[in-house]
DNA sequence: TATTGTTATACTCTATAACTATA
DNA sequence: TATAGTTATAGAGTATAACAATA
């Protein structure tokens, strides 16, 4: 359920445009899309650091997320706010029930339906998560200023809406 | 060497702190982590819309970007600029190869590293996919006003530095 | 017949290990 | 012995398909 992550060192220092400290020109230095994609690596690997032994991935942690502030959310709801498959939304409650943190429950009025609930110790353990997280994203902004931080976040909202 | 991409869709709009447009309560909705995964699942979703039918993974494209831009480059750089496994590299210096794209070289002076050069085909290749990857960036941008759009790159930028 | 959800499975990407050749 | 690179392979994440149950 954990995984590994580290990599040689990436360094993308800012210049007029693209170049490296060297003499490597890289031509996608101010390419949003691949910003992006290096910038959602060194996320993965501060969670990796910062929740090993927890017993966590990325995406489990933010299914339990919705359902600790969404009591009875559905595995629909989950799947289309964090744009997985409906299929692996279960695989990953099922993990998540087996360690106890969550149960199935069904929709007396849908029964096709099964509703979401934390467990006492979900609860728990979310609360312990929520903290670690916490730190987390403020390790990430830490060489941002306070307003950078703030624009960082809106800037990446507005890039997301639709 | 290609990789359909659909999913159920996503919504964060915008209020004050977290909520989405039904009920749901969002923890994550402001934590710049997720919002990075939520960026890069979009930014994977339209290269791919992109790039159909050109048989180019981001990854292929970023290796042939950098050889494209600087001939003779050595894998282990490419590696270390790209965030990837050396072993990795060569498998995707392997797929350009065999498109026709690349050329491994020996250096005379070093005689374990091998110089990546980028052929004719690979040139032209080349040429075109940068102007579809422009085009994909000015598609993932055309939310952001042209200010935002500087912010949202330096920031990123920032982000990444070390 | 369409929707909701689950299980099972295939595919892709990334990481680790073993190996070759050169320094 | 350490470094650069490659091959082979295992593991994790994501997608597709088939199915059951309900609407």
């Amino acid at each position: 359920m954990r995984k590994p992550r580290r990599a040689r060192t990436a360094s993308f220092r800012q210049t007029a445009t693209n170049d490296e400290s060297g003499d490597l020109s890289s031509p996608l230095a101010n390419s949003p899309g691949f910003l992006l994609r290096l910038a959602q690596l060194r996320t993965f690997d501060e969670f990796y650091r910062s929740f090993a032994g927890l017993g966590v991935t990325p995406a489990g942690f933010s299914v339990l997320a919705l359902i600790a502030a969404n009591p009875g959310v559905r595995p629909g709801t989950i799947g289309e706010e964090l744009r997985m498959k409906p299929s692996n939304v279960a695989a990953l409650v099922n993990m998540l029930a087996a360690a106890g943190y969550v149960q199935r429950k069904t929709d007396a009025s849908e029964m096709r339906a099964s509703l979401l609930h934390i467990t006492e110790a979900g609860a728990e353990a979310w609360r312990e998560m929520e903290q670690i997280h916490r730190e987390t994203d403020a390790r990430l902004m830490e060489h941002l200023t306070s307003t950078e931080r703030e624009w960082f976040v809106a800037l990446l909202r507005k890039f997301l809406r639709r």
